[in-house]
RNA sequence: CGGGGCGUAGCGUAGCCCGGUCAUCGCGCCACAUUUGGGAUGUGGAGGUCGCAAGUUCGAAUCUUGCCGCCCCGACCA
């Protein structure tokens, strides 16, 4: 069978690409970079999707949605924006299609040019802001909470299943803001709410920091992130949260009268997490033997497989289990019985490991006389016999242990892998041999920066917030530095 | 866009160097039987313009040329 995942000490790309293929979650599509999210993979970022949106929705946030086209025009307004994206934009630039004259297939119509071709959006800052023009004139308007869950396109080279796609789905939070410390507190805040979400319901442990002026965000005046850690030792950025200043209300000429009746520019923010989390999850928690999704987004929480010879047998379960899966329902606990009888119950182990469900329940005819069930949790793989009566109780009390435990399992490889490094030498070292975050010194010059990405293959992937004070040198040129910064390579 | 590799059944592949029952094997699929507490076994079966086109030849999956597509490494990348 085809169905053996390759290892991750082996090769783990190759390993991610598996998994992300055989547990069902998304595959390759016919079109170049682009992915088809499967029915579990989907259900599964619904979920996250369907928290996201409560926990923006607490914070004060509507949803609303934008276009899918952005007129080219638009894109060069920001300077530094358009500097960011033009290199990976998907131009529209007809309206139709013809039989061709010569034969053969279908053609573009030449006469059907566009006169202003159309941006498929790499991001929706350009096509907002022009709207927000028109929504805002007054302090009474402001602040403008608006969130769109949408698709977006950027033409990248070479892509990755989740991480890099050509096309993705993701969230992307604007808003305006009457003063530039209510847009900071907002990017600070929605910051928050990613990392709260990263750590409480994906158990993905995350840093918050800050991103350096390379890494910022084309238009942006600071970009904050969420960062996490692979099992590997790579890096993933999983979230970012802008402070975008007055850059794209002055592009977009988006003022506001205040109780003074001055008129001034808006400020704005704009946050965003995408599909790319799932491979993040996946990434960060899964084995060799598949998926280990936490039970609080996982799109099946429980299954049952029945062990039986014949009808009769499967009666006698059914009738037991019956009520178990009411419990489990009155519990909000989303469980599956699969009583398909055309595979074999070692076939459905290895099935709903591979797919990561965080909890088994197998149950057979002598399981029924000592009125017992097998339970086995994915995570660490332990199996035990447990009552029937309380059952759907008991499973409760474990799957909130499963989620807490591989948090804290995660959190305890990220910590180990947060490493000082003093010298050149041993950053390098540290990058090959172990991986992970390197705290080290770093003269706040993007000479240096470039440098050490060009001589390391890392980056900087933020300074933490918060982040201590300390008198040293730049780990590469030596000169005078106030604090550390976290390194890596990443994805 | 540079460097390398690949295209044979739904998937993964052998054969190619040295043209001639070569279209191989595994998984998957279908049928039946026995099975069912860790990815069952047996028997039988279906499924292919060997990426496309032209050429060489009595004869091409195999040799030649052109085209198309894909993958990997780099460049690129919130």
């Amino acid at each position: 069978m085809s169905k053996e995942i390759t290892s991750r000490e082996q090769d783990y790309s190759q390993w991610y690409n598996d998994l992300v293929i055989k547990a069902g979650l998304a595959d390759y599509s016919a079109v170049r970079g682009c992915m088809v999210i499967k029915p579990y993979g989907f259900a599964l970022w619904e979920n996250m999707r369907d928290q996201l949106d409560k926990m923006f929705k607490a914070t004060g946030h509507q949803n609303a949605y934008f276009p899918l086209f952005i007129p080219k025009s638009f894109l060069s307004k920001e300077a530094a924006h358009v500097d960011g994206f033009a290199k990976e934009c998907a131009v529209v630039t007809h309206y139709r299609l013809k039989n061709d004259p010569n034969g053969g297939g279908i053609i573009v119509d030449p006469d059907a040019k566009l006169e202003e071709e159309l941006i498929v959006r790499p991001t929706s800052e350009t096509i907002i802001w022009n709207t927000y023009k028109t929504w805002i004139q007054s302090y009474r308007d402001l602040p403008v909470l608006v969130n769109q869950w949408a698709n977006v396109v950027r033409w990248e080279m070479r892509t990755r299943l989740f991480l890099r796609t050509t096309e993705f789905l993701w969230q992307e939070g604007h808003t305006a803001h009457a003063t530039a410390q209510e847009a900071i507190d907002e990017t600070m805040k929605m910051l928050g709410v990613y990392a709260e979400f990263a750590e409480e319901w994906m158990a993905l442990p995350v840093v918050k920091g800050v991103k350096s002026v390379n890494e910022r965000f084309a238009g942006a005046v600071d970009t904050y992130c969420i960062e996490a850690l692979m099992q590997d030792g790579k890096a993933l950025q999983s979230g970012t949260s802008h402070f975008l200043g007055q850059n794209f209300a002055k592009a977009f000429d988006v003022k506001f009268s205040d109780k003074e009746n001055k008129l001034d520019y808006v400020w704005a923010t704009s946050w965003g997490v995408s599909t790319r989390l799932i491979g993040a999850l996946v990434m960060a928690h899964s084995d060799d033997d598949g998926l280990i999704l936490p039970p609080k987004i996982a799109p099946i929480q429980v299954v049952i497989v029945p062990i039986f010879k014949g009808e009769d047998q499967k009666k006698l379960i059914d009738e037991k289990i019956d009520p178990i899966i009411q419990d489990f329902k009155a519990l909000g606990i989303s469980v599956k019985y699969d009583d398909d009888d055309s595979r074999r119950p070692g076939w459905k182990f290895a099935e709903y490991e591979l797919k990561g469900v965080p909890v088994r329940i197998a149950i057979g005819v002598r399981d029924l006389e000592n009125n017992v069930a097998e339970v086995a949790r994915r995570d660490t793989k332990a199996k035990e016999s447990v009552s029937l009566d309380g059952l759907a109780n008991t499973v409760k009390v474990l799957l909130d242990d499963i989620q807490s435990s591989i948090y804290k399992k995660a959190k305890a490889y990220r910590d180990t892998h947060i490493t000082k490094a003093d010298t050149w030498d041993e950053f390098v070292k540290l990058l090959d041999e172990k991986g992970g975050f390197i705290s080290a010194h770093w003269d706040g010059t993007a000479e240096s920066e470039e440098k050490i990405k060009e001589l390391s293959k890392a980056t900087i992937r933020c300074i933490p917030l918060n982040n201590p004070k300390e008198e040293g040198k730049d780990i590469l040129t030596g000169n005078p530095s106030s604090e550390r910064v976290l390194f890596g390579r990443a994805y």
